[in-house]
DNA sequence: CTGAAAGCGCTTACAG
DNA sequence: CTGAAAGCGCTTACAG
């Protein structure tokens, strides 16, 4: 147990120790390779003796493998624990994670220029991500899968929940509750998959002849919520439901609701968000809302980025997976 | 533009384009190196020609800097938001992430070994990391910063916050606030985060002769710091005031007191938690408690890391930042 | 099964 | 200012 050294112990160090040569003991460190047994003992002994471990960086470079994956996630992403997911996910596949948080104001071309000077492996983007980037790594061919990209040409691999199905489902429960009136707050504006949900509720707001509709717009955390809900209620009452991009403004629009203009949730209001946040199910809100498949859903983004490393050859995929309606108690339904 | 070729692109490649060797096209990324205006206009050309990044995996071997740190936070940790901050941080300092969540039954030392094997430059460990791996860390002289690790032996750097005198001063606030009767809800055993913030309540508990104190056990979640409420109502009443070992807990209770018993909050039972978390200043809950100052925390963090990379052989410091007690609506406080 | 040797893509003295 | 050369710590054919 002398590993106490100024410089960290290579494998040549191991070599002259256990008196071989330095090919043996790397062989030691690769699965299939041959090694006689006692040369082997021989070899750990002195593995041991050193507190040796295999530079990764080294190795990277001669297998042109670096064993990393980078992950961009954005902000104000809609699942915080997606990026604990990912990482567990990967490392339970031997992949190591080099995180990328996407501020917006940032320049989002530096982060691109990082990641492939690392020559990472393979890359996921979870949420938001300029067109320039998506064709930037293309370019570079770099394996990628983005989660929630909802462009329709399948130019890279793509996770996504299904935004339109459960939103619709959502407006039309709420008016065979008996809405009539609605609001909607809308998520930012460059979110793609706020715009998508939005769309699809007016849409169908629209099919069912709903004429009475009002928009507030919000940053999709509670705070901008709080304060869409009171931009929706200026001048007069609510209207009979307010639909939220997602979760997080839910819950805050529930509050404005509740604590700044003495409404009562749901009877003189409606309220539902999307996602299924941990904090949707809290019994203050017991949130109507559509839960995303998250772990499944990162399951299968890890899986994709693993068969397109292995074999980069591999067709573009889109697995799209269905949103479950979680039935609450924050609005009237039918 | 013609990036698209199945290798890489290596400085050699420019090198033969540009007309130059090798290394002078290396000196052109690197800051201080002498380099002709002319001959750097030929070089940068190439490089925007064949699309040149130069690979930080074979910059890390010859330099013996990888610009990586490690990162790693537990699955439970007490701030999801701990981890982007870190990045933001350690992005601005031009230092990449490598993310490693610790779940609880993955064998902590092969966590070691992996970020060991990077060759990182330093680590980064927020909250609940095993004496063993300290160790591990301190012997192969990785420069490590942990966040919140309470040990009074100054082994290692480390930011954390007072646990004491928030601690202290919301028990005194209660009792001044008339309670005589309290529960505790405690955090994981081993989470030395959770079992100070216990004692120091307890202590000061004792201290102004309180006796009537019954405990519960909760893991630093919503559905746990529910459960333990029941728990500490199994047979009779509620205790005048309850104190949670972190602020999730607390809302869980709080959910408990008002959903699962009818109890009001603060009039039934007075509820305070501890770090400031954002959902605790929701409305619903307005929280009595203690904020972490996070952000500081993180900056002073990445600050001594990066001290400590520049220079290995400064001193370990340990640097105390004091919480600020964030006064809400759920205790009756005197 | 084992060792000598080449090479991954860079940086950095060292001459010129 | 510039290029030839050594070397960072490994892996991997290739002989023996």
């Amino acid at each position: 147990m002398e590993s106490d050294r100024s410089k960290a112990v290579t494998s040549y160090d191991v070599a002259k120790r256990a008196g071989v040569s330095q090919s043996a003991v790397s062989r030691c460190f690769t699965p299939g390779a041959s090694v006689a047994k006692t040369t082997r003992a021989k070899i750990m002994k002195a593995v041991e003796d050193l507190g040796y471990r295999p530079n990764a960086i080294a190795r990277s470079l001669i297998t042109q493998r670096s064993n990393m994956v980078a992950v961009i996630v954005a902000n104000m992403g809609f699942n915080p624990e997606l990026t604990a997911q990912l990482s567990r996910s990967f490392a339970a596949r031997g992949l190591h994670i080099l995180l990328f948080t996407l501020d917006h104001e940032v320049e989002a071309d530096d982060v691109v220029d990082q990641i492939w000077q690392y020559r990472v492996d393979g890359l996921v983007a979870a949420v938001r991500l300029p067109r320039r980037l998506v064709d930037a790594f293309a370019k570079r061919r770099v394996p990628t899968v983005f989660v929630n990209r909802l462009d329709d040409d399948v130019r890279a691999n793509t996770v996504c929940c299904d935004q339109a199905s459960g939103e619709r489902m959502l407006v039309d429960k709420l008016i065979r509750g008996g809405a009539r009136t609605f609001g909607v707050i809308r998520g930012p504006l460059d979110s793609a998959v706020s715009v998508r949900r939005v769309e699809n509720a007016v849409a169908e707001l629209r099919a069912q002849s709903i004429t009475d509709l009002r928009f507030a717009d919000g940053a999709f955390d509670h705070e901008s919520g709080r304060r869409a809900f009171s931009l929706l209620m200026d001048g007069g009452g609510p209207p009979d439901a307010v639909i939220c991009a997602n979760d997080m403004m839910a819950l805050g629009a529930m509050d404005a609701a509740r604590h700044d203009h003495a409404l009562s949730v749901p009877k003189d209001v409606s309220i539902v968000g999307f996602d299924g946040a941990p904090q949707s199910r809290w019994p203050s809100y017991d949130l109507v809302t559509v839960r995303q498949p998250t772990r499944e859903m990162v399951e299968a983004a890890a899986d994709m980025l693993l068969a397109r490393i292995d074999d980069p050859t591999l067709a573009n995929e889109k697995r799209l997976f269905s949103g479950e309606l979680v039935l609450g108690t924050s609005a009237r339904l039918g």
